[in-house]
RNA sequence: GCGCCCAUAGCUCAGCUGGACAGAGCAACGGACUACGAAUCCGUGUGUCGGAGGUUCGAAUCCUUCUGGGCGCGCCA
């Protein structure tokens, strides 16, 4: 059991017990803390549960915890002290020893240490990236990518059942102007003198493909229409959309289903979504368009789902997918999405809500990535087509570096993307010197003897030799793994376990720069590889999660 | 004009969903390789938590307001 769980146990009874006997009055236990102090003085682990007690118990919150204390009726071994402090805090001390118990943990449990049932199978579907298959993934995709990821590799390990989704907008103006594009360039490319469309995508992937398309012996008609735009454009958009496949697979990323817009019209589930909203009556309309009435859901106006020329809008169409993915029958939906949407989240909530499952949706904003070198701005024009692509960062700085810089924030803070920053193999790029740890340890078992004790048992009797205070700060660091990962995965928030890895990994330097682990004296040398290999697992099990590498050398 | 996000050390950022005297890395300066990898370690300083009110036993964290940045406000996608 988790040590945090235990102490809270503990006084749960301890409350209950002093009830019995007459000497605290109270109806229910109110909801207390069980946390870890900032300052060692305060202990392992503090409550504040005298605190929250003392309005219903009518007493003085140091009071309380003196009675609490008397009734507290911990294992023999658990606590070396307890203590009241402050306004009313009880300080819970755990023995040294205790500690390493988790050594014992980890080799049981092996890489599967971290892991837990907190989400008790729960459905989750994570949907993110889904940028238009009109041009390569940029930076900020792969923002969106390696969070996505992320987040779903914690959900999985606190046991949900997790699905990646990628939508595909593969339906409107834009697949014509991305046809309409290709044609042009390929006409250019047949020496004809054309004037090339001026909201025509620019990039030179266009022209790559429009090279392509008259190498597989792709015909031009002399006077297109709408449905060779369109034709074109679908010709384009799978190719885009093949090598956005590539990208996020060199990125690590691979997802369970490529969900396709068209499909939702194909199958009516736009007609449907619109058929449940028309049923509760929140439809009506106005100047010859239809209306979804947003705004008694939370949003700042009504929004038009169809438009008088009687196309449906966007909106429309995510309302349908939404309706879709819910009745795939998800417990949480989550959907990450460029910041520059964020404006779009009330109507989608709104809809949301109106369908019923407004509780099962949380949408996560990515901020934007500026991307600088040497401290400078790179200009980036999505139109122009002077952006920088994912594959480009990727070639440039690699795929473990870019990902820990981008778990590196939280996902609604700017996030600044040095190059060359992000390339150096200096301290200023944290990813080297986790990776570092969890090399140097791999070095360390390859060592003369050391042999065969990497996948030893630890003997829990040797445990007594670590006492350095750097080791008792090792395994608490450790035992608090599973823990980092539950929050981290609850709270949606993958940067926590970035910023754990890298504590770990600074302690565990430190440690190894001051003490050497192999030794003449073999039982010291044993508990010292037991420990050391406890936190080679926890990082491997971290990065793993991260989407990042723990070589075994670098 | 309205709405959302952000504001913490010189710089880049954490702060566990209100707790006890605010943390880390970088940068600066000074040290450490005849011992398991120096992509490392050790030491030294830094704060009106943007300002002002409020809620609370207790606020960087919640509410109001102001200031300063970013973004969004189409029968676009």
């Amino acid at each position: 059991m988790r040590l945090k769980q235990l102490i809270r146990e503990l006084l749960s009874a301890a409350a209950e017990a002093a009830r019995g006997a007459g000497e605290l009055a109270f109806e229910v236990l109110p909801a207390f803390e069980v946390e870890t102090p900032k300052i060692a003085a305060h202990g392992d682990f503090a409550s504040n549960l005298a605190l929250v007690l003392a309005s219903q118990a009518r007493r003085a919150p140091r009071q309380i915890a003196e009675i609490l204390l008397r009734w507290l009726a911990p294992p023999e071994d658990l606590l070396a002290k307890v203590e009241v402090a402050g306004p009313g805090f009880i300080n819970f001390f755990i023995r040294e020893a205790y500690w390493f118990r988790v050594l014992t943990e980890i080799h049981r449990l092996g890489p599967a240490y971290g892991n837990s049932d907190l989400g008790a199978g729960r459905k989750v579907q994570v949907e993110f990236v889904s940028a238009n298959p009109t041009g390569p993934l940029h930076i900020g995709h792969g923002r969106g990518a390696a969070l996505g990821d992320a987040l779903a590799n914690l959900l999985a390990a606190t046991g949900h059942q997790v699905e990646r989704e990628y939508y595909i907008n593969d339906v409107g103006t834009q697949m014509l102007t991305l046809g309409k594009s290709l044609y042009f360039r390929a006409k250019e490319l047949k020496g004809e003198a054309v004037e090339f469309p001026a909201d025509g995508y620019q990039g030179d992937y266009v022209k790559d493909l429009a090279r392509q398309y008259l190498a597989e012996g792709g015909t031009l008609p002399e006077e297109p229409d709408e449905s060779d735009w369109q034709a074109l454009g679908r010709y384009a958009g799978e190719q885009i959309l093949a090598g956005i496949a590539r990208d996020l697979q060199d990125f690590g990323v691979t997802f369970d289903h490529w969900f396709s817009e068209t499909s939702l019209y194909q199958e009516g589930w736009v007609e449907r979504a619109l058929n449940r909203l028309q049923e509760d009556g929140l439809l009506y309309e106005r100047e010859g368009a239809l209306w979804f009435a947003a705004s008694r859901f939370g949003d700042d106006k009504d929004r038009v789902i169809r438009r008088s020329s009687g196309a449906t809008t966007y909106f429309a169409s995510d309302i349908a997918y939404h309706l879709q993915k819910m009745e795939r029958s998800y417990d949480l939906l989550v959907d990450l999405w460029g910041a520059d949407h964020h404006g779009y989240v009330p109507r989608l909530q709104a809809a949301a809500q109106a369908l019923g499952f407004g509780h099962r949706l949380r949408i996560i904003l990515v901020q934007l990535v500026s991307l600088l070198r040497h401290g400078e701005p790179v200009a980036m024009t999505t139109r122009g087509g002077t952006f920088v692509t994912l594959r480009e960062v990727m070639d440039e700085v690699g795929k473990d570096a870019a990902r820990f810089i981008f778990l590196s924030r939280r996902a609604d803070a700017q996030l600044d993307f040095d190059l060359e920053v992000a390339k150096q193999q200096n301290p200023e790029n944290p990813v080297y010197y986790v990776q570092y740890a969890h090399a140097r340890l791999a070095s360390v078992f390859r060592q003369p003897g050391a042999e065969g004790l990497e996948s030893q048992a630890p003997d829990a009797a040797l445990f007594a030799l670590l006492s350095l205070p750097e080791e008792v700060e090792l395994a608490k660091k450790l035992a608090a793994y599973p823990e980092v990962v539950e929050g981290a995965a609850s709270n949606l928030e993958p940067h926590r376990l970035t910023y754990y890895l890298t504590e770990l990994a600074s302690q565990l330097h430190s440690y190894y720069y001051k003490h050497r682990f192999i030794s003449a004296d073999a039982s010291l040398t044993r508990a010292r590889l037991a420990l050391v290999k406890g936190v080679k697992t926890v990082l491997a099990h971290g990065l793993g999660l991260l989407g990042v590498t723990a070589p075994e050398s670098m």
